[in-house]
RNA sequence: GGUCCCAUCGUCUAGCGGUUAGGACACCGGCCUCUCACGUCGGUAACACGGGUUCGAUUCCCGUUGGGACCA
């Protein structure tokens, strides 16, 4: 039994994406659930494209989602030895030739072929005879092809489509390296596979149509070939691939919009992968359940709603110490002071833990702990700190202000005692109250809020909203 | 256009010849309740269509339709 190998080969044109990062999770699930390695493999050819901003983001990204690996990052521009010493193989085996067609009359060729409704691949001009090895020209440039078989059939038995069949016929000679002998795509994915052993190779279908053409670069090269599994895509709600018009589509765009890593990996594992009926899974149970066989064929729509669920489901699974930590950043970006009481904050998440989607949100639900500045809302001032709620409101001010120690038992009894003394239900005291402390008609328990508030602002905001209503009264303040 | 892939509630999916077609998100309603949320209980909702195969098809085969990918 030889030892599972996988990789993830993005390249880095651009972020990290949902998909990217769904099929860097299945590969290194896979690895992991049969003991076996996980080869990052960062497919920068395509110098054009490819930035050092975005192999860093990529690699942020995985480290984030805390999908290590156990060897790389590899970097194909590192390995253009390898892939010139393939080349020379091929082309002394006989299984590639050079190509002195331009550009130009490939073009010419390819327009005259659409025209008369043939298929566009390439003709052959240049192609030799079975086992003929031409020499390199001198004079002119010239690309290498691959020299493909025009006849027969390959199968490519997909771990997760199938067995698929492609005539080779449709295959036509695939350019192996450009004129300036850079190699091109296809041929070094296949070098750089075999280079690395890998086994099983599980990517995205939309590389399936690729597949017969890297088949027979292995057959060329003398290699057995390794497990195929193609893995649907992603869809957008329109059914279209998901893309940057979706809306967010990276990960550490959830990530600053905050997401939490374990949410992401559970959604985008559930996309497409199912054990049974089980939706929630710790990595554990990921590794030990995760198999290919529970791959489903067919392509899924990226539903944010249910993602949000999960991220609220790991929100609350999260200690207070760990929420206080990873919100620091978001209280940053909303530009509030950062609490240095860390005890104060995790009282403070407490109460929001299980109202936020986000820790984003969460911050955003916070604002009236975070800051003074609490603007209150028109209708909610109008419909409940009326003229009529000024006697009850002093009169919990009253038995607020003779608390002690100020604890939640000691701000509850509070409130039974105004209750008691004004008549009120706690619901006609409790909505006027809410809205003098927070400035909405929504906010968690009052008397969770009043305690994590404290005395003081409790108190003082108490007293602003009684002064409201004092100006509220005919012919004073604005409306 | 050619080649290939795919098809169960709105969405993610279970199902691997015989089920009242199950679960989850979302949605709707009840309960809980100081508001909101959480929680909890219940509800609406699907086998794309047409042929076969079979005693019996959601399930197997072939078409049609629809969607997607790749190549150009």
């Amino acid at each position: 039994m030889t030892e599972v190998r996988t990789r993830f080969a993005p390249s880095p044109t651009g972020y990290l994406h949902i998909g990217g990062a769904r099929t860097a999770l299945f590969n290194y699930l896979f690895a992991r659930h049969h003991g076996g390695k996980f080869i990052l493999r960062i497919e920068d050819t395509d110098r054009e494209r490819s930035t050092p901003e975005a192999i860093n983001a990529i690699l942020e990204a995985m480290k984030w989602l805390e999908l290590d690996y156990d060897e790389g990052p590899f970097y194909q521009t590192e390995r253009h030895a390898l892939y010139k010493k393939r080349i020379r193989q091929l082309l002394d085996t006989g299984k590639a030739y050079p190509c002195v067609c331009t550009p130009q009359e490939l073009d010419a060729k390819r327009q005259l072929a659409q025209k008369e409704k043939r298929k566009p691949a390439y003709d052959g001009t240049c192609r030799p005879g079975e086992g003929v090895i031409l020499s390199l020209p001198e004079s002119k440039p010239y690309t290498i092809r691959f020299r493909s078989p025009q006849n027969g059939t390959t199968m490519v038995n997909d771990l997760v489509k199938g067995d698929v069949v492609f005539d080779n016929r449709e295959l036509d000679d695939l350019i192996i390296a450009r004129t300036d002998g850079t190699p091109t795509y296809n041929f070094c994915v296949v070098v750089d596979d075999i280079e690395m052993k890998v086994t099983h190779i599980i990517r995205g279908d939309d590389h399936l149509a690729n597949t017969p053409r890297q088949i027979q670069l292995y057959h060329a090269l003398g290699h057995t070939l390794p497990q195929f599994a193609h893995v649907p895509l992603i869809l957008g709600t329109d059914k279209a691939r998901l893309s940057k018009r979706h809306g967010a589509t990276s990960v550490t765009a959830y990530r600053d919009m905050g997401y939490l890593p374990e949410a992401v990996v559970n959604y985008l594992v559930r996309l497409g992968w199912s054990h049974g009926d089980d939706e929630i899974f710790t990595r554990e149970e990921l590794i030990e359940k995760f198999a290919l066989e529970g791959v489903g064929k067919s392509a899924g729509v990226f539903n944010p709603e249910k993602f949000l669920w999960l991220n609220s489901h790991y929100l609350k699974s999260h200690s207070l110490a760990q929420l206080a930590d990873e919100i620091i950043p978001f209280i940053k970006a909303k530009g509030y002071p950062v609490p240095q009481d860390r005890q104060w904050l995790e009282k403070m998440v407490a109460t929001l833990k299980e109202r936020a989607k986000t820790l984003a949100e969460l911050v955003e639900q916070a604002h009236y702990y975070l800051s003074d500045d609490i603007s209150i809302d028109e209708k909610a001032a109008n419909k409940f700190l009326t003229a009529e709620i000024a006697a009850p409101l002093n009169c919990l001010i009253q038995k607020l202000t003779a608390v002690a120690d100020f604890t939640e038992t000691a701000i509850q009894q509070a409130f039974t005692e105004a209750l008691a003394k004004t008549g009120l239900q706690m619901g006609k005291l409790a909505q006027p109250v809410r809205v003098a402390l927070t400035g909405s008609t929504t906010s968690p328990g009052i008397h969770d809020v009043i305690a994590v508030l404290g005395k003081e602002r409790t108190l003082k905001r108490l007293h602003t909203a009684i002064q409201r209503l004092d100006t509220k009264k005919p012919g004073a303040g604005p409306t």
